[in-house]
DNA sequence: GTCCTCACG
DNA sequence: ACGTACGTGAGGACG
């Protein structure tokens, strides 16, 4: 029989610590069940195992080692966040059919260590350890499989008895008399002091045992330091042998056939699986078919089953699956989106009375434009209904939420969402999406007039720039190499060239921006590479790849992305167009290319300070909210009272580190980043925050308490209930942690900006369609709303945008926007 | 696929 | 002792 034991402490472990910490949307973690089941997956695809046993430490709490008193004593603890996961693994294993083995006062490889030598000659057995002591047990039928994990990727080492004389010129037996002599630290094992690996492998591959060398130590050829140190340390020495010794006679159950792999629980393993959020893993392991069963016999008394039809007019079979139907309350439910679907319900799209229940609403309201209708009558959608609930997931498609709402179908699928939306106060929210949903669909539909010739043009301006500046820099160094390259300009730099570098990244130096801008003052080369990158990068991402873009009719459409940020923001791809340059003269040149098609123009309106204005309302600062009454620059306001001058006496230099520290507020600022950007000691960056918080002191107990909450509840929100989770802030790791509390100082504010914007999206929507205006909304940047309108109603359209958005919603300090006309998007920035 | 870099708010 | 501000997307290099 072919036997596979597993020391499941060890290799959970080793999972915990290859993989980046994973959480479910509630906060449980679970990298390390992730990691076993990977690395389970994998040896036994290699091995292809008749039986599996896992075993485990189990402590007894009277248990004290007969030995040794201090023995593992400074071990330490393992982490809250992977002790968590150790019982849901060991509830899995039984229901994948694995059996799992543990005994009070036995660690796990003493198990492994007596089933090895339960094995007989005929059977084969592979040990599964991340713990190198276990290279003892290896024999001719008895191998150690290695796993180790590097960024997700694992590789098993076969350790065989060749493995082991190959790599440290013994036999497994002697891998004991080693460990005797060279001692581990970490088991809390002395050895002999004085002795490390070198020595401990040279006398045991020339004097095979600890017995022998020391019946032996005056006769051997042993140097006379090392011979007292063996002397001094005899005890110890065996002391450590015994230690080290895994123990083979654990009393367990010896008959293998106990662990011949069983059938287990499919059902109930995949829907544990599914509740840990593993769904691919559920098909790894061929579970995809229990998975399905258990949805459908875990569904409601509604019967049907997801893709049932159930449309009174027209007869059809149960095997016929279409992507909607009918429910007998005469709502319509859609659940697939393709146009071949939604052409047999087309004119229920176009009617209002029908209430409809769908997947995904953004690709419904386009097929309503690009056919030439409105689609009217969507009350519900599920991906931004389970975006809403829960915006850290990275896939919301209708299987996948089926799958982790342990919905049997779709329509049972809806009123569980919807009975979370409720519970958590969120329909407005959800209607606000859904809403926004159509105006970004028609945004998408239309797109941006973009200057294909002209961009084409200045494409190939910046191509002859980046030839020459390439040129230049070759010259400069005396070599060529590829510029694009971090790690041989790395290379180039610090060694070739002898520039001293300054910070490094895992992988080499670090060639980053802020690194060379220190440099560039001293090296000529380090400011011709920045500019070399500037260019490069205004050729490739931003010339040829908008180029691209373009459509037949001389237009970019974006893709609008509406579940995509923890914060809810939109995103935009393929292109993105919330990232078109503008910060420096060179890049915002592209702006121009970005126009208005024939006999219209641009509307490009921009929120004045919304995040701090959200900030000041939020945290009700009356200082804040005051300044901003004043309609003075809020900047020079800050600087004003932080450096404590009269309002006229503010410098330049004092504005743009007052408004740094306004950023580092809403970032959740820190003093050690706070001085690097603004170029100060980070004691003088500590004095700016302390002084800014002792002026806005509503802002400082405002983040004091949004961190204590979001510790009670688990989670953050904005003004409009959008929540995020935050699982990090019970994390033991500092980092980890530091990290949840910025993000739960930042996520109420950026999000709430993001609830306005989009309110102002769908006023500004609606607005012009009822005033019966030629003009449409065609982008959003955050904070700023783009319109084509056409050229003689500019003016109202103009004014109506700074209506909409300023009256978005009336917070205690008023919201401002800047609107300008322009031919181009240059132009129309102001 | 992951890293590095850099564009935007 | 540790590493260092929030949120995104794209292109090129490299294994």
């Amino acid at each position: 029989m072919k036997l596979l034991v597993v020391d499941g402490n060890s290799i959970i472990n080793r999972a915990f610590y290859g993989i980046k910490l994973l959480t479910t949307k509630d906060g449980r973690f679970t990298n390390g069940i992730f990691g076993f089941l990977s690395i389970l997956n994998r040896v036994c695809t290699d091995v292809n195992p008749d039986g599996i046993a896992i075993a485990f430490d189990l402590k007894d709490p009277t248990f004290r080692h007969k030995m040794y008193d201090g023995y593992k004593a400074n071990r330490h603890g393992m982490p809250e966040e992977l002790a968590e996961q150790m019982p849901v693994l060991k509830e899995l294993l039984p229901l994948l059919g694995y059996k799992t083995v543990e005994l009070s006062g036995y660690e796990a490889d003493d198990i492994l260590g007596t089933l090895s030598a339960a094995c007989s000659d005929s059977d084969e057995c592979y040990l599964v350890t991340g713990d190198r002591d276990s290279f003892q047990l290896i024999k001719d039928n008895v191998t150690v499989l290695l796993p180790s994990t590097r960024m997700g990727k694992t590789t098993v080492t076969r350790c065989t008895p060749e493995y082991i004389k190959e790599t440290y010129g013994v036999a497994p037996k002697q891998m004991i008399d080693i460990k005797a002599l060279q001692g581990d630290a970490s088991d809390c094992i002395p050895g002999v002091s004085g002795v490390g690996e070198k020595t401990a492998q040279d006398l045991i591959q020339r004097f095979e045992n600890l017995d022998n060398i020391y019946e032996n130590l005056d006769t051997l050829d042993i140097k006379a330091g090392v011979k007292q140190k063996l002397e001094n340390d005899k005890d110890n020495a065996y002391l450590s042998r015994e230690l080290g010794t895994i123990c083979l006679n654990v009393p367990i159950d010896l008959n293998l056939e106990s662990y011949r792999i069983g059938a287990g629980d499919p059902a109930a393993a995949s829907r544990l699986l599914a509740s840990l959020e593993m769904f691919k893993m559920i098909d790894q392991l061929g579970l995809r078919d229990a998975a399905s069963n258990v949805v459908t016999a875990d569904s409601d008394s509604e019967q049907m089953s997801f893709g049932e039809v159930k449309e009174p007019d027209s007869s059809k079979n149960a095997d016929d699956v279409k992507g909607y139907y009918f429910t007998e309350g005469g709502n319509l439910y859609i659940f697939d989106t393709k146009d071949a679907v939604l052409s047999e319900v087309l004119d229920a799209l176009k009617d209002s009375r029908i209430k409809k229940y769908v997947a995904d609403s953004k690709p419904i309201y386009a097929y309503g434009f690009k056919n030439g209708f409105n689609v009217e009558g969507i009350v519900f959608d599920a991906a931004l209904s389970a975006y809403i609930l829960n915006p850290s997931g990275n896939d919301y498609s209708v299987d996948r939420l089926l799958l982790e709402y342990g919905a049997g179908s779709f329509e049972v699928l809806v009123s569980k969402l919807m009975a979370q939306i409720d519970n958590n106060n969120q329909a407005d929210l959800l209607a606000l999406e859904i809403s926004l949903a159509e105006v970004l669909a028609s945004m998408e539909n239309i797109g941006f007039c973009v200057d294909k010739d002209g961009l084409i043009e200045y494409g190939s301006v910046i191509a002859a720039k980046v030839e020459e500046i390439t040129r230049k820099i070759y010259d400069e160094c005396g070599f060529e190499f590829n510029l694009n390259s971090p790690k041989q300009l790395g290379e180039a730099l610090f060694e070739k060239l002898g520039i001293p570098a300054k910070k490094k990244t895992k992988s080499g130096y670090s060639t980053s921006a802020d690194v060379l801008e220190e440099l560039a003052d001293d090296y000529p080369v380090v400011a011709d590479i920045l500019e070399y990158r500037m260019l490069a990068k205004l050729k490739s991402t931003y010339c040829d790849g908008l180029v691209n873009c373009i459509a037949e009719d001389g237009r970019i459409r974006s893709t609008l992305n509406q579940t995509e940020t923890r914060t809810g923001r939109i995103s935009s791809t393929e292109p993105n167009l919330q990232n078109i340059p503008v910060r420096k003269p060179l890049g915002s040149e592209l702006r121009k290319f970005f126009v208005a098609k024939e006999g219209y123009t641009l509307i490009d309106a921009d929120y004045s300070q919304i995040e701090l204005r959200v900030l000041a309302h939020m945290a009700d600062d009356k200082n804040m909210i005051v300044a901003f009454e004043s309609g003075e620059d809020v900047h020079r306001v800050t600087a004003s009272q932080v450096f404590k001058v009269p309002f006229d006496d503010v410098t330049s230099t004092m504005r743009s580190r007052a408004k740094a520290v306004n950023f580092g507020i809403v970032y959740g600022i820190g003093a050690f980043s706070l001085a690097k950007d603004i170029g100060v000691s980070r004691a003088e960056a500590q004095d700016y925050i302390k002084s800014y918080l002792e002026n806005f002191s509503g802002v400082d107990s405002y983040m004091k308490n949004v961190i204590e909450e979001a510790k009670a509840n688990g989670y953050v929100k904005t003004l409009y209930e959008r929540r995020r989770y935050l699982p990090e802030l019970t994390s033991s790791n500092h980092m980890l942690r530091a990290f949840g509390e910025r993000v739960a100082r930042n996520m109420p504010i950026q999000g709430t900006a993001a609830d306005i914007i989009k309110i102002a999206m769908i006023k500004v929507y609606n607005r012009l369609l009822d005033e019966g205006l030629d003009a449409k909304l065609i982008m959003q940047v955050h904070d700023e709303l783009l319109v084509e309108a056409r050229l003689d109603q500019a003016e109202t359209v103009c004014s109506i945008v700074k209506e909409e958005m300023e009256n978005a919603c009336a917070l205690k300090v008023k919201l401002l926007s800047d609107a300008h006309i322009g031919k181009t998007w240059y132009e129309a920035k102001g």
